[in-house]
DNA sequence: TATGAATGAGTGTTCATTCAT
DNA sequence: CATGAATGAACACTCATTCAT
């Protein structure tokens, strides 16, 4: 019997996770376009063709991780969202931290997510799932507009500014350009609420 | 005398702006790798090696439009830039009116440049033209923070969130998503002032 | 098991000598420039990217092949070569003889070899292996020049008289102009030794 | 009135002629396929679209240029030939010797010649006249066989021994391996001779 | 007459995908 | 299940040739 496998159990190390995770460093780095399939093989060490046991083709597979990566960050997202019971400072706080620890654990899935999120190649069940993604931030929002919170703008409006000034603060902390630490990223937090609250 | 010149000057269709307008829009909209240079061609109007008769080759040709866009927009954000006896506030103003401009009048030109100005193919010049134009968000921001008008953080952290932000606000507004009215705009400005000014 | 495959041997059918089977005849017939990279896969009945897992680019095969034929060709001349105690005579039908051999069993090497001596594309590698074969003639020559028995005179010059001599022979001999007859090329052989002999 | 121009005469530099020579050089250099008409063009200092007044396209120019120099060739072999009653030994003297002469004043004909001899795009009139000069070769041979001086062997394979010999030699002399000396031609001039006369 | 900008068919090469093992 | 050799369509790029000036 191999090594690697318990009887009765999974592998202990999982292909398709390899694939994905290889395929993500390489998407996210050089585009979808710029990474050939024998590419990612390499880097998750299978055959090329074991590729095409997991995935139905190249654009399968991008969806995928795709909808993988959204899945994640809706979820953490939502993790202990904090109620409606709580201020609106509170749940972006929620928001903002939660954010950034995907950033954190999960190394380059944000820049993966945003630079594909409008590609050709994006079925229709990924554009859902990433609709579904924005749609926490405007229940966010559109709450915070109901109590007078929140500036009162279309939705659509203060979602851009909020989430692009988050992927790229996000992602120049990732590159290291500054330092990341705890007041930093408080004083960060604050400016993206300052941007969207009513003064 | 043939109706496409006038004496002395140049042809008044001129391939190179054609070939540039046309690699503007497909880059956008496609990116770099998913674009092909006979679909360039054929949207510009010309024969596949007109190309090559003015950029040596793929690389040579997206750095000649990204410097291009790059060097229109710096221009477009100095142009009658306030000077210094202007408030902060002021001159924040005309920071986000003339990219707004710009984001009008150069159809997908802030698309492209932002989609493309980390790309791997990108030359030292290119980098450089890029650096250029944050550093005009950069000398803004370090003078608003010397007033201690703007908040006292990393200027790259700033750049990034105000950067971010009109990025993506400009890319929703361009979608039509959302009307462009002129309140409109000013309530997005003042979202984006209030993002990085001192409370 | 399969008929192609004999225990832990090779396959039947070497793709990659198909290609520089093919590569050869091509090559030899039209020339390294006016070949087509489609036009030897379809001669060696493989994909025209197959090429390309076995020889880096067209540059390579050429050398690959050229180095293959000048080994070949050295390998031949220097098989059962007489050692220095039979007389120059002697050695001198050796090498004429293999020459005629390797001419006839290698259809088209020595004239691709010769066609191709001097390229602008061979390598290092090339020009050195075929120097190396030129001096197995210097070596005959300069030691028939010690004893006497050639012609006092540049080994260069020699070389080539006698080298450019067989050349054309054999392609005249390969033609079939005329017919390859022991006595003709025993005759031939004469008037090359004649050549470079003393008188 | 240019100054190319006298009144009623051909022009001082004759388009014609420079891409003529530009080809030679080319040609004889990188081979007929490796040379495009551009670079043609550029050496000839005339633009591309001249070559095309003159010839009709590169395979006219090609054979042209091969014909124009076997027919120098040939005039030069035939000019003062020695007629029957000077021995055969005179004659190849004569032939050497102006063979030689061939070779230094017309730079790169020799060459030229030789690696296009048997070229794919020759036209039936250059394959002729290159036969007319090999005929002049084996006039003299198939004289000399008469008067039982030059070895009783097939024509072809003489004139490919002698033709072969002296081709390879004046390459080795021009590439500057060995001084061109009167000496060293006498010398060599009696090997080529010794290879087909009868001993 | 002479030009060289423009062309598009044809080149060398890559890569998503298949399939025999 | 897993592989990677094999494929051929599609790519970036070249160049013989044309033609408006």
């Amino acid at each position: 019997m191999s090594i690697n496998k318990l009887a009765g159990s999974k592998p202990i190390t999982n292909k398709r996770e390899d694939i994905l995770k290889a395929a993500l460093s390489l998407f996210a780095e050089r585009g979808y376009d710029a990474t050939t399939v024998p590419t990612i093989a390499d880097k998750a060490q299978v055959g090329a063709g074991t590729i095409y046991r997991y995935f139905e083709n190249k654009e399968v597979l991008v969806n995928s991780l795709f909808q993988e990566c959204v899945r994640l960050l809706s979820a953490t997202l939502l993790t202990n969202m904090p109620n409606n019971d709580r201020t609106m400072r509170e749940q972006f706080h929620h928001i903002f931290v939660q954010m950034s620890q995907f950033a954190n654990h999960h190394d380059k899935a944000l820049a993966f997510i945003d630079s594909h999120s409008s590609a050709r190649y994006l079925d229709e069940s990924s554009v859902t799932m990433f609709q579904d993604f924005l749609d926490i931030l405007r229940d966010f929002i559109e709450r915070g507009k109901q109590q007078q919170i929140i500036c009162p703008m279309p939705s659509d409006v203060l979602i851009a500014i909020v989430y692009g000034a988050l992927i790229k603060l996000f992602k120049v902390i990732k590159t290291g350009v500054v330092e990341e630490t705890p007041d930093l990223l408080l004083a960060a937090e604050e400016c993206c609420w300052n941007a969207v609250r009513v003064h």
